[in-house]
DNA sequence: TTAAAATTTGAACCTTGAGTCAAATTTATT
DNA sequence: AATAAATTTGACTCAAGGTTCAAATTTTAA
């Protein structure tokens, strides 16, 4: 693992159990996305990664943690997306790029967006569902800009955002990275689907 | 209930039972999507339909079988909406009146559109899957269909089912019928989405 | 009114899996 | 090599919740 064997830098210490604690995570996180969290037990999530149970407690305070800090990986990687300085030349052209980062965010790194929020008591639950929310309406916000500069169709904005978001959370449940679908295609026919469905045409064909 | 008090059918029994029967699924199935499977217990369940923990049992063998029931009741109404003679001038339009029926189903009947699978055991989960699969392959035929006669965009059909299906099942976790949003506009909202995210425009606007 | 069938219940049982802890083992430092 | 700190473990406890069942209650039919 380390190449460097003969320089040795400030001999880690808190920084291999923070990597150590992460994998934890990211891998529980993978499971429960795969299986569902009640259908994980800690004895899996251990197994998989050749420890013992007992030694998760090491590094984590209890099975319910691991999901409040599955989510809290998700979102704050969406959350960092989000707050990229945007490039497009419009409304609609943000969005597809957020959405693209979106895809490529839940197919190509590890990270897994989970939708078992009430399995959080009380402090932790609030705490995802503020965070959620906050991305929502980060979203909801990027199709407004897009209704004002006439890139997006007009209509209730949550609903378009209800919408494409569905088709993110479900991909979750779906996508398998062992699969033939590679990522970057997802990613690719969804930001087209997704434009299709909510550009301003210049023709506006319906009722 | 009964308006003829005086003539009397054949003295109901087991539509009593069966009556019963469907009405403790149906209730639990609301739960389960809204909480999820595994944070409601069989306690949760016959208190919201009066009765004790144990009755339920007359019922219902165990709750595994609710969950099999409750998957098996949204995907037989999904089947009955396939089924159905297609009115449509072409593949789109046919896919469209699909699409609004199964919004309405999940919004206004009391159906519910069950994710959590993994909670069933090697035949149930096996049968529910095939379900799932004959519908997600129905639909991908209509998409087909609709490819073949031009009304569709091409491309990987899979991926464009799997994109409006991912809105469909995302509704099933937000919609709230005690909320402002009603259930045909939704449906409304999103045909209209899901119609301009694949329509084959006149002129492609893109690569 | 009464007896059989249907329905419901209280009180247990039992399994599963989360969490604990003192001891064992490994790793790092002098 | 010796020692202290970090990490891991086996064996245990404990609670939650699903399931069972004999008895109590209610309903139906004669």
């Amino acid at each position: 693992m380390n190449a460097s064997a003969t320089i040795k830098a400030p001999f880690d210490r808190d920084k291999q159990f923070a990597a150590k604690r992460r994998a934890v995570i990211l891998s529980a996180a993978g499971a429960f996305r795969r299986r569902g969290y009640h259908n994980t037990s800690m004895v899996d999530i251990a197994k998989t990664l050749g420890l013992t149970k007992a030694a998760l407690y090491y590094y984590v305070r209890n099975k319910e943690e691991i999901l409040f800090e599955s989510h809290l990986m998700a979102y704050e990687s969406m959350e960092r997306i989000l707050k990229r300085p945007q490039t497009g030349r419009n409304g609609l052209e943000c969005l597809e790029n957020v959405f693209r980062d979106f895809v490529s965010l839940l197919t190509q790194s590890g990270v897994s967006l989970l939708t078992d929020v009430d399995s959080l008591s009380g402090n932790g639950r609030e705490q995802i569902l503020a965070r959620r929310g906050k991305i929502e309406r980060r979203v909801i916000k990027l199709v407004k800009a897009g209704q004002k500069d006439g890139s997006i169709q007009k209509g209730d904005p949550r609903l378009q955002v209800f919408f494409f978001m569905g088709a993110l959370n479900w991909l979750n449940a779906w996508y398998d990275s062992e699969g033939r679908l590679k990522g970057d295609d997802i990613a690719d026919h969804f930001v087209k689907q997704l434009r299709s469905g909510i550009t301003a045409d210049i023709g506006e064909i319906d009722e």
